[in-house]
Order: C-alpha cells, then sequence, then structure tokens
DNA sequence: ACCTGAACACCGTTCAAGT
DNA sequence: ACCTGAACACCGTTCAAGT
C-alpha cells in the first residue's frame, strides 16, 4: 500500500534500495545498534520480511553494506593518491593518498567506525569485506618511492602494515576523540611518512 | 531464590557482581550485542529489575565495565615499563611500555576491540572512561628518552600521538585480522620507536 | 515471483508489590 | 532497603496467506 507493487523482475531493485538504506542509517547513526530492520525497510517502504527475499540475516545485509564502505574508501584513497599516470612523483602520490584515507575517515567517522566495530564475525569471514586493496596499494605506493629513491630500503609489507596501523590508529582516534587538538592532517602524514618508510620531510 | 536474600549494606556488593559479570561477557563475547541485561543477572543470580537499582541504564553499566578495562590496559603498560625506579634505562622502558600495551590487546583481542567499538556515546561522553593516563606515561616515557639523548628532538605530546595511533591501529588490526602473518610484536613496536621516535634500533 | 499480516521468542525498562 | 513478578514497547525472524 505504501510502495506499488513491484513487478516480476524488480528484485534486484530492492536489494539495492535496502543497501542503500542500510548505508544511509549507518553513517547517520554511527551505531550499528540504531539501524534495525524495521528502520531500513520503513525507509524503503516495504515491510520486514521482504527483507528476507534478498538477505539471509541482517548480518549479511550488514555485511554488504559494509563492504560498499570499504570500496568508497578506496576510492578515496585512489582519488588523493591521483591519476597513476602521474608517476613522476612517486612520495606526492603516497602522501595524497594516505591523506584521501585520513579524510575520508575524518570527513565520516561514523561511517569509518563502523567498517572495524561492527560485530567481528561480520567483518573477519574468509570471503568478507577487507581493505586487501587498499593494504596492497599501499605497499605498491612504498615500493614505488624505494625505487624512485625517496624511500629507506626494507621490505614494503612490512613498512605498509607500520602505515596502515598508523592511518587506521588516527583514523579512529580523531573519529573517536574529537575534543583533542589534533595537528594538521598533512603534518600528521608527513610525519608518519618520514619516520616510518623514510621520505624526505615536505619543503 | 536463586540467591540468598541481601542484607542491608549489601547494595555495594551486587552491584560489583554485575560489574564482574558484565566484564566476563564481554571479553568472552567480544561483542557487545551479546552483552544482555538478563544474561548479567543471571550469572549473578538476581532478576533484570535489581540492576536499576544500581545503575540507571545498560549504558551506564557497560560504560563503568569498560572503564574498568582501561584500568587493566594501564597496569598492563605499567608493568611493561617496569619500576620507575629504574630510570636507567628510558628506552628500554618505554619500549616495554609499548609492548606491555601490544601485548595486552594480543592476549585479549575481544576485551580491546570493546574499548572503542562500544557505542561512541558510552565512550566520549566528558566524564566517560579515556586512555588520558595512558596517553600522559607515553608522552612522558618519551620526553624521558630525549632527556637521556637516546630520542630526536621534537614536541613530545605530537610524537606520543602517532606513537599511541600505530600502537592502537596495530592492536586492532592484530586483533582484527589474526590471518595476517604478523611480525613479532616485539619488531613491530621496536620499528615504530625507532621511527617515529628516533630511538636507536636495538643491538 | 514478490510482498504482507500476524505471530514467535527475545530485548531493555518500568511499576507495583513483597520481605 | 533490597529484590521480584508481571507488563510495556521494541527487536529479528518465520510462516501462512494474498496478488
Amino acid at each position: 500500500m505504501a510502495r506499488t507493487r513491484a513487478a516480476r523482475g524488480d528484485g534486484d531493485l530492492l536489494r539495492d534500495e535496502l543497501l542503500d538504506a542500510a548505508e544511509q542509517l549507518l553513517n547517520e547513526a554511527g551505531d550499528e545498534r540504531a539501524v534495525t530492520i524495521r528502520a531500513i525497510v520503513d525507509r524503503v517502504g516495504v515491510t520486514p520480511p521482504s527483507l528476507y527475499r534478498h538477505f539471509d540475516s541482517k548480518e549479511e545485509l550488514i555485511r554488504q553494506a559494509v563492504a560498499r564502505r570499504f570500496g568508497a574508501l578506496a576510492r578515496a584513497i585512489g582519488e588523493g593518491a591521483g591519476p597513476p599516470a602521474a608517476a613522476g612523483d612517486a612520495a606526492g602520490a603516497l602522501r595524497g593518498g594516505c591523506l584521501g584515507y585520513l579524510d575520508w575517515a575524518a570527513s565520516e567517522p561514523g561511517g569509518y567506525a563502523l567498517l572495524f566495530s561492527s560485530r567481528r564475525e561480520t567483518l573477519l569471514s574468509p570471503d568478507g569485506p577487507s581493505g586487501t586493496e587498499a593494504f596492497d596499494a599501499l605497499a605498491g605506493g612504498i615500493a614505488g618511492c624505494q625505487q624512485a629513491g625517496v624511500a629507506r630500503d626494507g621490505d614494503p609489507q612490512r613498512m605498509a602494515m607500520l602505515v596502515w596501523a598508523g592511518l587506521h590508529g588516527l583514523g579512529s582516534l580523531i573519529g573517536a576523540r574529537p575534543t583533542i587538538a589534533w595537528p594538521p592532517r598533512e603534518q600528521l602524514v608527513d610525519d608518519l611518512l618520514t619516520g616510518l618508510v623514510g621520505l624526505p620531510p615536505r619543503g
């Protein structure tokens, strides 16, 4: 009644609408608990049981919504790093990518937190959403800097772990402790990459 | 019936028992959602309304249980750093404190995660639990290393932010991604402090 | 094939009542 | 003063029924 009945093949449409609604609610609330099934279906205009035609459980819906958010994060990193053609400035690309990560985390603190704060099984199942591509991009960026002679020697994978940890730590702490007087994010990224990767400090 | 009736002044006893049960459940589950009021009171042997004589809400109980966990983390850092009398080895104390943090996070991944994953209002209210003492201890340890001539110059508060972020990032990522082949925690701490604070690498 | 209405067992919380 | 029994509005999920 609140919704014109869907035609035969419209299942994927409702599926997308439900994911959209879940993503919106997750971002607005920054709290998975506020994202109830009834709030999701209300926003779309259907009743709770409709959801189970497209998702096995609330768990599964949330997992897919979180996977979408990981995709958005990866895009923010890519945009910060700039076009891959501009390989002339390996250090600038690495810095830009890291800043893109941090800016994204700071701009949607609720959305960032829920990437890691949802219940553990949601995130850790083998085929669950992960930050693998982002991590590989980070390690690749560090290796690029080494080849360009602007980073110190060392295993780029291990360096990437530390940088990733630093970014993740900063991202979640900035969101969780907004009252602290954090230095500008450019400076945090610069300190991190200078210390951990050996990039020359910005002029 | 499941419990001998408490005497007059035993209110604080039940209060402590409830906090103990909440802490246990939080650690076991690593998921705040599994910690229901009914599970908590069942473990203690009372009925749900009893809880409201001691806590305004489930929220308030969880917040106090989380504050207890922050205290345990602070103790683990202190034990790792060793007795303050042993000021002869400032670098060793800083390294030990950081390793204590990381070991504690790794040994109770569920318990560590919930320090930051509980709903935001729980953690962020002005008088809520925080890691302030731990942060101050970290900045103090860095300043001590500078005075001992084993750390590079710079604002110890800013260095502490970066080290804290690195530790927090490593702590939560190690817990959240147990399948990754993480290097030994001693090495991670060493890399972090060498890069960000300028400590000489361990021999 | 797709969606609804009604019901299930659960949750946090409240209120009157017992000792 | 401290605790219980019963009830409230909510939640995720299921099942039969409608179109």
